[in-house]
DNA sequence: GTTGACCTGTGAGCGACTCGAAGGTTTATT
DNA sequence: AATAAACCTTCGAGTCGCTCACAGGTCAAC
């Protein structure tokens, strides 16, 4: 029976960048056994968990709520009600930011088309710079 | 000659947080002179600098942004090229921010949506969360 | 003269990595 | 057998824009 893969190895399977892999090993995600060498290896439980971490990722929840998820598997316990909250927390979040972002992309856009037409100012003590001092949002 | 605001007096006025103010300072976006007791002093250079500063952050631009906009207009230079040209960056970045967090709204709503349907597992040793790794997103 | 409200500078914390340094291990080549 | 290349380890620090906390100085009112 294999020892496992090593974080290089299980990180190009999943396509991740090994680093993040340590990352996760660090603040304790993941607890991967070592070798006679001191190697971390992951074998079936360790990959699984690290699947998971990636599929949780990728529907947005933080390291720390996946902790928490993990927490309750390691206890016995159904992560599903935690998950449940937490993604409706994230979920309303995530719209939060959208929306703000999506503001701020308009103002952007709204700057730069009407700077098409103003050209350069020159120093003159009395503004820093007027194509942003002129922009005006409310 | 009034020698000028306080940092509470200025933040209030402009609607922001004392301590963003201080953090400016720290990093030398704005360099208000100190009075007899070591007080900041904002007259109106250090306010329209300020200004300047929270114009600027609401058009995208980064705090290091910004310091280089105001390096050119201390230099005597005109900004507006670097402006034009880090507007075009922020903004880029921006859209791309901005597409990747709609595609995880829509994950996060899907998965939602897809979860009302499904009870809560109970932990069986062969998943962690069959919500979440039952959740398939391409 | 003391209370309370202000101010100062500094350090640390947030989130999720990412990079670098300093050093140990393994593999391949000479 | 020596050595070099390519891996691995831990730990610390840097990213960004604040935000908060601490320890202490200043000032106006009572």
């Amino acid at each position: 029976m294999s020892v496992g893969l090593k974080v290089n190895e299980v990180a190009k399977q999943f396509g991740v960048n090994a680093n993040t892999v340590r990352h996760y090993v660090r603040i304790g995600l993941i607890n991967p056994p070592k070798d006679e060498s001191g190697y971390h290896r992951f074998g079936k439980n360790e990959a699984q968990t690290l699947r998971f971490i990636l599929n949780a990722r990728e529907l947005g929840f933080t390291l720390e709520d996946i902790q928490r998820l993990l927490d309750d598997a390691s206890r016995g316990e159904s992560p599903c009600p935690h998950a449940r909250e937490l993604i409706e927390l994230r979920l309303d979040q995530a719209r939060n930011k959208l929306a703000s972002l999506q503001a701020l992309v308009e103002r952007m856009e709204q700057a730069t088309a009407s700077w098409q037409s103003i050209p350069d100012c020159e120093p003159c003590g009395q503004h820093i710079c007027h194509l942003i001092e002129g922009t005006h949002h409310e």
